[in-house]
This record gives C-alpha cells, sequence and structure tokens, in this order.
DNA sequence: TAGCGATGTTAAAACGTTTAACTAAGGTTT
DNA sequence: AAACCTTAGTTAAACGTTTTAACATCGCTA
C-alpha cells in the first residue's frame, strides 16, 4: 500500500511526530536526526497524503477558478493563459487548481459549481465578467476571492486588473509620435469597465498633447467586440468622410476586422494608415502586416491571483487589494510615420 | 464553524454512525429515523467532508486530466470541450477533475504533474497525443488511466476514440454520391493514427465505389496540419496540373486554408470545387461558403471518458476497453453536385 | 421461561496527519 | 545540591468520516 509516515518513523527510528517536524523544518530537531528521517523519506519515496493533511489542518489544498463558458471556450486563449498562470503559481504552495465554469447566462435559479457549496476549495478566483446573480450566490460562502480582469459593479474587492488606462495611452502616443493627429478610435460595449478605460487613456493622451478630441472619430456604439464589429466601424467611419490617418482598436479582434476592412477598400496599411490594437492576441503576428498592439501579461496575472488568493487565504483577513500589471507596447508593421502630403 | 456529521447527529438525536448509515442509503435504518436525519441535514445544510471521507476511504476523489501545452492554448477549443464534458460527466459521482498541462516536449528531466506524483487522483484522463517520455513515466504510477483521440503506439490501453475512418468514408461518399469521381485528399502528418485513419476511410470508400484512387490528387506530405498547409497542399496539386473536382482535407484547419487558395485563384465553391473537412471546428459555419464537414462529439466524449475511468477506479481491475464514438456528416455549403462540362 | 431471529442502533477502530503539552537528560545558576 | 533552564524528542488528542462488530429490544417459538 501507500507509503506514510509511519514507515517513514520506523525506517529512521523516531516517532512520526519527529517525522512530521522534520517536513515542516522545525528547528527543535537535532541535525543528525533530521539528515536520518530526509533519507529515509527519499528512500521510500514517502509523500504525505493531502487528504490527512487538510483534515487535521482544516483546509482542502484547493483553489477554485471560475469562468464563464464563453470565455473559457472562446478561440483566443486569453483566460486559458490565465489559468496556466495560476497553476504554475499554485506550484509553490501546492495548491490546486480546479477550474470550474458557469453558464453564461448564470442565472438565481442556477448550481454553483460543486466546490464552493461542497466547500472544498479555501478561495476563489474569478475570472472575467461574470453575472450578478452568480456573485450574489457565491458571496453566501464567504470564500477568499480574487478577481482577474473583471471588478464588480458594486462593493470593495481584491482583484488583478491590467492597466487599461495606460494601454490606451501607450498605443494613442505612440501614434502621436509618429506624427499623426487625426486619430480614429473604435469600440463596441463601451461601458465594459476594460473597455471604457482604454478609451478614457485614448481620450487623456490627446489632450496632453494638446489634440482636441474629435467625436466624428470615435466609433464607439458597435453592438459587440469582434472582426465583424471592427469591420463595420471602419465603414461606418469611411461613409462620414472624415480624414483620419492612423487609428487605435479596443481590442485586437476589431483592429483585425477594420485592417481586413480598409485593405479591401484599397487603403495601403500602414503607409496610408496605421492600426494598433490591444491584447497581444496569437494570430497578431501573422497578420498582413503584423498588427502593432498593447501587450498584457495574462499568464503573470494568473500568478498574482494566486498569490493574492494565498495571502488572503493565510492571512485570513479580508484585504481589498488591487494589483493592476503594466502592459506593454509592441511595435510591428502596421503603424508607420505620417507622410504628409 | 463548518457543520459536521456530529451536529446532524445531535440534531436528529442520533448516533453519528446512524447519521453515516443513512446517508449512505443503508436499509436497516427505520424510515422514521431516517426522515429525521434527513430533515435535520437539510436544514443544517451539512456537505460531508471530502478530506474525512477521502481519507478513510482511500480515495481522493479527484480525476486527474492531462494535455500537452499546445493542446490546450491552441485555438480551437477542441480538448477544451473534451475537458468540458468530464467536469460535466463528473458531477454524478462527485468526483473532481484536475487539469494539468505538460510540456509538449515533454522529456525524461520534466517533472510529472503534482497530483500525479503526489497521488492526488484516482484516475487519470490524457488527451490529445502525447509524448512517450511522459507516458514511460506515468505508467510506473499504476494509475487507471484512459485515452482520448490518442492511443499509445506500445501496450494495450483504455481508450475514448472518434471514428476516424467511417469519417474519412463519410465524407468521401457524400462526394461521391454528388457525382464526383476526381477527389483530392489533402493532409500533413500523415504517421498520426487519426489522420492515417482517414485517409484510410477515403480509400476505401473510393474502392467500395469502384473508383480508383489516383496517387496524384494525395497531397500527404505537408509539414503540418494548419490552414498554412492547406493553402500550401492546393498550390501543390494546382502545379501538378491534374483534374479534381473535389477535396476532402483531413481536417477543417487544411480545407479553410485549401479554400482561401482557391478563391485567390479565382476558382468558385462550391461550383466549380467542393470541400470537405473534419472536426467540425467552430468557425466553420463563418467560413464562405459555410464548411461541409464531419462533426465530432467532442463533448461526448468527455463524459464517456469519466465514466470509463470510473468504472476502472471501482472495479479495481485493468480493463482495456475501446469506445468508439460515432462521427456525423454535416452538409453546409461548400459541396455541390458536379457539374459535367 | 429460556432461547432465538429479526430489527434497529451504537461504540469504537481506523484512515494519516499536525501540534500542544509533556518528558528526560544534561547543563547552568544559585 | 537544589532549582531551574535547554535541548531533543515523544505522547496523545484532534480533525470528520466509514464500517464492522456488538448490543439492545422485541416478539416468537419450543
Amino acid at each position: 500500500m501507500k507509503v506514510t509516515i509511519k514507515d517513514v518513523a520506523k525506517k529512521s527510528g523516531v516517532s512520526i511526530a519527529t517525522v512530521s517536524l522534520v517536513l515542516h523544518g522545525n528547528p527543535r530537531i537535532s541535525s543528525e536526526t533530521r539528515k536520518r528521517v530526509l533519507k529515509a523519506v527519499e528512500e521510500l519515496d514517502y509523500q504525505p497524503s493531502m487528504l490527512a493533511r487538510g483534515l487535521v489542518m482544516r483546509q482542502t489544498g484547493n483553489i477554485g477558478f471560475v469562468l464563464t463558458e464563453d470565455h473559457f471556450l472562446r478561440t483566443e486563449p486569453f483566460y486559458t493563459r490565465i489559468f496556466l498562470g495560476t497553476e504554475f503559481g499554485a506550484r509553490d504552495s501546492n495548491h490546486f487548481v480546479l477550474l470550474a465554469t458557469i453558464p453564461t447566462d448564470f442565472s438565481e435559479s442556477d448550481f454553483l459549481p460543486r466546490f464552493i457549496t461542497q466547500k472544498n476549495v479555501d478561495g476563489l478566483i474569478i475570472a472575467g465578467k461574470v453575472p450578478d446573480a452568480f456573485l450574489e450566490k457565491v458571496a453566501r460562502y464567504h470564500l477568499p476571492t480574487v478577481f482577474v480582469d473583471f471588478y464588480p459593479a458594486r462593493g470593495e474587492h481584491s482583484a488583478i486588473l491590467m492597466d487599461n488606462i495606460r494601454g490606451g495611452m501607450l498605443a494613442t502616443e505612440h501614434l502621436i509620435q509618429l506624427g499623426h493627429r487625426d486619430i480614429a478610435f473604435l469600440a463596441g460595449d463601451i461601458k465594459h469597465p476594460s473597455i471604457r478605460e482604454r478609451y478614457l487613456g485614448y481620450h487623456s493622451a490627446l489632450q496632453q498633447h494638446g489634440i482636441a478630441p474629435n467625436p466624428e472619430l470615435e466609433i464607439i456604439d458597435e453592438k459587440k467586440t469582434g472582426k465583424e464589429s471592427g469591420y463595420h466601424a471602419v465603414c461606418t467611419l469611411l461613409n462620414k468622410g472624415v480624414k483620419f490617418s492612423a487609428l487605435f482598436a479596443c481590442n485586437d479582434a476589431m483592429a483585425i476586422g477594420a485592417m481586413e476592412c480598409l485593405k479591401k477598400q484599397g487603403y495601403k496599411i500602414p503607409e496610408q494608415i496605421s492600426v494598433v490594437g490591444f491584447d497581444d492576441i496569437e494570430s497578431d503576428a501573422f497578420q498582413d502586416p503584423p498588427l502593432t498592439t498593447i501587450s498584457v501579461p495574462k499568464y503573470d496575472m494568473g500568478i498574482e491571483a494566486i498569490k493574492l488568493v494565498r495571502e488572503m487565504i493565510e492571512q485570513k483577513v479580508k484585504k481589498n487589494k488591487k494589483i493592476i500589471v503594466p502592459v506593454e507596447l509592441i511595435v510591428r508593421k502596421s503603424t508607420a510615420a505620417l507622410i504628409e502630403n
């Protein structure tokens, strides 16, 4: 059968308590005994039972990771990468990350993930936007919770967010530095905090450089934020007949859609129009031309999220800490200096 | 604190043994006591501790789900869907599914997922192709294991596979029934069992309908199996100058790449050339024209996988059961009857 | 009336840990 | 030499279950 602490104790001629103490680095144990125990552990390949440990320590060693089904299944592996980050971060503290999806339209009558109702996790990471009904229901369990890439409308919470405002500024400033003045902004779902913030960044960069924002250049009422929306937004912009030499889309999907439309209309990118996106999705580098964008450290966000829940679990204190991870401008071939004509 | 079996016992005026027996549906308990206990359980919202239970039952209640990082991160959520299926299937038996990725180039020196080395799972599901080095290393742990969409080259195993041969036949027969005779086949990585089998299906359908396979029409030595490979394969085919009115690609990615190339060269799909793919990926329906393909029940594969590991765990017997799930032809707009000219 | 079988319930051991409280031996102060 | 501290290790309780064997009660039968 499985080798237990008893086997180790017997083999090294000490009590099981001593073994346990050694394993926890208790300084009361002489280095000689310590060595003997460690040797036995090694030779027997002893692995402590998480179950037994959890039982006495009253924790499960698990952390729940929740996101909507849509987010999990969407083609761009954004949250998947964040999850991978948590998986990695969890290694240090020997936690396991349990992943569960909830219906995208979670309602009062839906069930919570089992690991929540069964109290089989010590803490929770909630990634991406989730319905209010879910938040209400889950709040009843008083689990240490960290939000990632989403911040609930009401209440104080711990969260890992990206610096959307700065990202918006970075993108816009890049264009300004290239000499552009007439910079369009493309977005949908403008009520979503992240998108709103990117928009704010765009605005404030313009103002800081003494460029008056031109409402004509802002297409922010697209229904969605996918490729088609980008395509459509450019159509709208073109139809207005307003002059622009660059555009900043609230995400890469829209940027790619926008490029498609522009190319179809015969515009040369970046010679005639520069394009910047946001997110740094996989396919950016394979676009024609490769897309300049703002990169988000997804993996790191996962790691930070784990660190934060762990802090909350250990200290048993309801902190409300917001961590803003920095974003970065990635210059590729879709942007170029303005050519005056 | 957390409500335990003791609280339930006290509240309903019985011993904890009785509570436990009630919860396990033991028939020796009078229906009166049973009712009382159940009522208390209900009122206290008692949730048995998986830890304590696992400790005495010597099982963890967890099932590990392993796949390579590539497979997890790839844009098409194929394995993600399978995972979701396992998650769902695990609900009945109240198991949790722990997901872990391994490096795509896993080697002897890499670490196994923690839940394996720590014996924190009762069984294992391995999805997609994994390196031999991983298989060797993991075999040492003698865990009940089920493979999904992959079957190791050596040894006998339990696995959930899709009917690739039949899929290949279905696709090819569809084209034959539409009147096509010169049907090209596009593939890469022909050594991969799944792709090989699809190829076999293609072949045998041709033969069953008395059509001599034409090696000139088989482009099977592409480096990879992505969109670019499909694009490139069609170039090769076109350069040969061999006549064909339909093509069957070993997967949708290649089919989509192929369509792009054909459209660029001015061919009309399906009027001049019919195209069939395999996999039924998300974006098929949004292609121009929407792609006819073979659909694979990913979600069901996950459910079946869980069922099978559970069987293996319970019966503690090393079965080698192969379950072949059926595939289905999905007719969209990329195929049409041959127009003689 | 002793013995028996059926029925319903419980006591207690076991699972594998952690950790507070304790012990024993030796060393140091007074 | 009594009292006290250190050091290194051990004992035993606790965590929350499951399950087996034992027990109590009752109505029957011999």
